[in-house]
DNA sequence: ACAAATTTTGCAACCGGTTGCAAATATGGA
DNA sequence: TCCATATTTGCAACCGGTTGCAAAATTTGT
């Protein structure tokens, strides 16, 4: 259907090889030759087939990205600027939902049998075994807004959460909050989970207890129905520290509805920052997670893999600040 | 570096077409040899190549999805349901950003070069170029939330604009609202274009004029940004049809700024219906554009047209709904 | 103008699969 | 049991490119 290189060579009077040559750059193709072919692949409208030099480059500029969050708003920014940066590196986002898929490993499978060159992995619940998977698989893996191990035996590149857990906590303790609550995400997303590790380390040292809840997932429904199920079972905490900010705004919206002020009567301190948090109508005084950062970063990461495939693992992380707001009580000077 | 299908011919001691039909379903194998060849495969963890296959067979299972529009959290949710589904009938998503691409057509050349056996394109803001150049290259094409020309000369699925322009101004003229504007998003988008038009139709048929502007973008910000400039500018309307929720919530968000009261002061209507659009803090009054219906009978309508590839063009237009909430006065009972 | 060095070109094999066709094997009927 | 028929298998060519190598053409030096 389409025209093919042999087509382009007929009509250039040429060999196939030379036409193939005309089109990688770095190859060694007379000026008149060029022309001569460049002509004949007008005159058809021929462009190469990318899939099928793959076979024998042995690269397909291929990049699975995989993700399993397509609730959380926060992901859309994530999306733009993976996109955006594979493709200014020549570089073809293949997308897979994970959500959908019966069995996650079947992901892994399928991006094999795509010949993916590399996979950067977008997800905070992401199951240990694609690591391994992969390195086995032979295909490197940049692990984005995932858990750093300490020991970086795979790339991640993210936040260091337990050390956001443990900024929160300081934070609302600095603020004069005793009385703190943690309202966490999917029990399942080790961001959650690290984000309460540290939180719950550093109210220790405080000598503070808290109590802990879950959400089931990283969505506005979910912490809604929980900061309800929370405020009908009576006895609220002073303040909450919600793993999220679509978390902290389901939060937020649970608390309106039942007329309870914020953040005079219970305070919201959310995590990431995302767009919405900083709509006049929400407000939501949060720890900044840049997304963007980390994005463009896991790309670069990726880049560096497939330039030098033997490359240590490494982790990158990004340092978060805070974003005041509406939500906390102020800092009392001088206290 | 990976296994090929040599290799496990090799192994199990047969010619390298057993292989290839064990794993194509429909094909000839026995029984016993399925078994070798899949002990085989199973010892070496073969899996076939699915570019390489794809040379022969001509259908590469990749999909593309264009789009431009990252800003717009409607996306996410329009993005999960492509790939879900995509997914489901064993196609792959090659996603492609075009905001960040020069030249618009650079994404169909690429697209070109993947051998995609279609793409969907979401995205009211579309290059007109893009119909003919998937045509003229015999890629299979669906425009989703894209505009219907009447004349259904290309595969569209979405809501038919005009129709919904004409719902709204209907609306806000039932309600009793007199003083109407019309608060566009970018002009380039034929969703906003297209809205204006029926909009514009509908007053004048009831004798009415009104004024229009636009944002620049389908975002919070470009919402905001207008709707300040309007307050600004003094002399407000009475109520606005913002085009779409997103620019809907960052004008309330000016509002509210300047301490002015929706819907007692001023009145706002939206279109999409918005996961945001219902929480307690936007709660936005709103003609609902079935997102995951269009998305979903996009993908459907793409695997008719991969199934049939002679089939007619075809439009599939879904009615929209008014989503009644706090940011538009009531309906006067007995009007 | 000629030989040596350099660049350009084409041949042919290969990348990892698929598939039409004919040979080989299995199945059924009498 | 033997032959006709149906099924399974392997051969070899092909899909659309790339690339090592040697032959052909060009450039360089003298």
């Amino acid at each position: 259907m389409a025209v093919t290189l042999k087509e382009v060579a007929e009509r250039a009077g040429v060999s196939r090889s030379a036409v193939s040559r005309t089109f990688t750059d770095g190859a060694s193709v007379s000026d008149k030759m060029r022309r001569k072919v460049e002509k004949a692949a007008r005159e058809l409208g021929y462009s190469p087939n990318a899939l099928a030099s793959s076979l024998t480059t042995g690269r397909t500029k291929l990049i699975g990205l995989i993700s399993d969050n397509f609730h959380n708003p926060f992901f859309l920014k994530a999306f733009d600027v993976f996109t955006s940066g594979l493709q200014a590196r020549d570089l073809r986002p293949l997308l897979v939902n994970l959500t959908s898929m019966p069995d996650p490993d079947d992901a892994v499978q399928m991006l094999r049998q795509y010949s993916v060159d590399g996979v950067i992995v977008a997800s905070s619940t992401v199951p240990p075994s694609f690591a391994t998977l992969f390195e086995k698989a032979n295909i490197p893996a940049v692990f984005a807004f995932a858990r750093y191990r300490g020991s970086a035996n795979s790339n991640v590149v993210g936040i260091d959460n337990e050390f956001a857990g443990a900024f929160a906590a300081r934070t609302l303790i600095e603020r004069g909050y005793r009385n703190i609550a943690y309202l966490g995400g999917p029990q399942a997303a080790v961001s959650t989970t690290d984000r309460l590790k540290g939180f719950s380390a550093e109210m220790a040292s405080h000598g503070l207890g808290f109590t802990h809840t879950f959400s089931g997932k990283y969505s506005f429904q979910a912490g809604r129905t929980e900061m309800l199920r929370l405020i009908d079972q009576g006895d609220l905490a002073e303040v909450y520290f919600g793993a999220d900010d679509i978390i902290s705004i389901g939060a937020l919206s649970a608390l309106e509805s039942r007329g309870i002020r914020v953040p005079e009567d219970v305070g919201i301190l959310g995590l990431n920052d995302l767009e919405m948090a900083g709509w006049e109508n929400i407000n939501l005084t949060t720890i900044r997670q840049p997304i963007g950062q980390i994005a463009s970063a896991s790309v670069d990461l990726m880049v560096s893999l497939l330039d030098e495939p033997g490359r240590h693992p490494e982790a990158r992380l990004f340092p978060c600040t805070l974003i005041e707001r509406g939500t906390l009580k102020p800092l009392k000077i001088g206290a």
